[in-house]
DNA sequence: TTTATAAAATGAAACGTTTCATAATTTAAT
DNA sequence: ATTAAATTATGAAACGTTTCATTTTATAAA
């Protein structure tokens, strides 16, 4: 049996689609009609298609999210967070991934934009406004996702990164630490680079000079930060290391735990992102945390603006993350 | 500007829609029409409208995937490798979450339907087939994932999770432990079940008693498996200890670690699922793994069967799991 | 050159809605 | 009971494709 549709209810109504339409989009009708539509949809098992309505209306109620991969922690938890507070309104999210380049990230836009999607979410991949050239031809709105990239016209959901870092490594350098470690992802990922500058200006501010040697960089995957850790720690020329994003702060968790170094007599330890994994690590982390709930909900609340509106005006928004002071920082006597 | 369809490439070119169309589709027609539509394309920007396609063809190239959480490693990893292999199909991957929740599970299937997804999977949070008994007026294709519902007709993806916990228990058995703890998800659970009856095989294997006190559930998350084993260890009845999901192997860790607990001297460990995470872990640990990529695989070739046949044979599949022998688990003299 | 055949092109119909200008009906006012 | 005004219903057109029966054109054979 076909699936019924409004000529079904039309049909059995003998009423006209216009007054069926008009029913589903919830306008005036006389009462007996509208009892009547009421017992044939019912009758008939009726839904509409939201397919065939998004072809007409041009609006698909979906939200295309395009990021570097699923299996991260931190851009899940964003997503359903997002997911969750989007389909209250009514849309859906379709995600894809880019792996990490910039070609599957342009061939997926095309994607989402061949099936219609209402509005885009990208955590980027590119590093500079070239990479995004093609976004001119887009004509949804679209909202970078964590990473700024000069020079794009779209709305940008970002942290206060660099100010953040500069706030927790003041704090350990008014506890007494000189020799801080820092561990970021490579140069040229812009989170990383920002909490660098931290980093550096919490130095300036204290008039103290950063030892070059003991700012690290390492890929954005938990067994490069665990060895990478590990061998700073071995040789040991800090009092306190500051991991300055999830995998490290992970690598970092393990390599202490193996080296059996205690925490925060041996090593002051300062995190990133205060997953549910790093919550049971003992002692409780001092830890930079990211507001993920603030990042969802703005980014889709920017998003029904602007899908609302005709006229974008388009921002660069900051959120401030927290900076949670606990049991694996110590102040130096 | 207004985008531009195929219309568009019939008056710039002259020809009639169904000869554009022939030519998108990849029939034959004169060389001469060939270049002149190629031109006129790429003059005009010309990108077909798939959301236009799949309204016509009935084929939207969208499989939905339905998870309890996104912020599942598990189910993560399973997802982007599912992604990966449908994209190269020219499928798209559309997910929503249940949150554990028979009622929006059936929700976000109707969703899926309105929307005309291709093909359904799902990972289900419901306990009978009566949770599911609006499937049957689903004519489209869906795949069960990870957990077995008996009565669903439907295509099911499962691991062979009690023979491999069978298999690993007798091995611990073999060792020489027979105080082992096994701490599981609650009972109810599909996958736990499973994996503890594969337990009790095992010690029936070697005629032994069951030690109903040893054999825990905890809700299945870091936090409470850490709580709940921190409090089993301390109690310290057992020579070895099964954590048989991901949450709790993650949660053992973390306790042992803590509590200076040395592995396996102190205690042998046997984990399950092998993330990214577990690996850092000191000693290696003997786990069970369960083969993601397979899942995934299978997953999708099947999907692929059922997408092109008209008529399905749903079929009940079981990967087998590896179990990996480390360093984590000891014989006892 | 003519005819038969094969290949390619045509364009109307369909998909399931919404939209909107027009028509019909109801209600209110005289 | 009429008329005017307000409310509700109507149905053709549109959205951007594919499909397919029909027509046109090219090719091969006579």
């Amino acid at each position: 049996m076909k699936k019924a549709t409004i000529k079904d209810v039309c049909k059995k109504t003998g009423l006209s689609l216009g007054t069926v339409s008009k029913y589903l989009n919830g306008g005036t009708l006389r009462e007996a009609n509208r009892e009547k539509i009421d017992r044939a949809i019912e009758e008939l098992g009726y839904h509409v298609d939201e397919y065939a309505r998004g072809f007409i209306t041009n609006r698909t109620k979906t939200v295309g999210v395009l990021l570097p991969e699923f299996d991260n922690m931190f851009y899940a938890r964003i997503v359903s967070d997002m997911e969750l507070a989007l389909s209250k309104r009514g849309y859906a999210v379709t995600v894809r991934e880019s792996h990490r380049d910039v070609r599957k990230e342009r061939e997926s836009v095309r994607w989402f934009i061949a099936r219609r999607i209402d509005a885009l979410v990208i955590v980027p991949c590119g590093k500079s406004a070239q990479d995004y050239e093609y976004l001119k031809e887009v004509s949804i709105p679209v909202v970078f996702l964590d990473h700024y990239v000069s020079g794009v016209n779209c709305e940008f959901v970002l942290v206060d990164n660099r100010e953040v870092c500069r706030r927790s490594v003041n704090y350990l350098l008014d506890c007494g630490h000189r020799e801080i470690a820092i561990v970021g992802a490579p140069q040229g990922v812009y989170t990383s680079d920002e909490r660098m500058r931290g980093y550096r200006d919490a130095f300036e501010d204290h008039g103290l000079q950063v030892d070059e040697s003991l700012c690290y960089h390492v890929e954005e995957n938990v067994d490069s930060a665990y060895l990478l850790i590990k061998k700073i720690l071995s040789e040991k020329r800090c009092t306190a290391l500051f991991a300055s994003n999830f995998p490290n702060t992970y690598g970092a968790i393990f390599a202490v735990n193996e080296m059996r170094i205690s925490i925060p007599d041996e090593l002051s330890l300062l995190g990133f992102d205060d997953m549910m994994f790093t919550r049971v690590f003992h002692p409780k982390l001092t830890i930079v945390d990211q507001p993920i709930g603030q990042i969802a909900e703005l980014t889709v609340s920017r998003l029904m603006e602007h899908l609302q509106k005709k006229e974008y005006d388009y921002r660069v928004n900051v959120l401030a993350c927290n900076f949670e002071i606990n049991d694996s920082t110590a102040v130096l006597t």
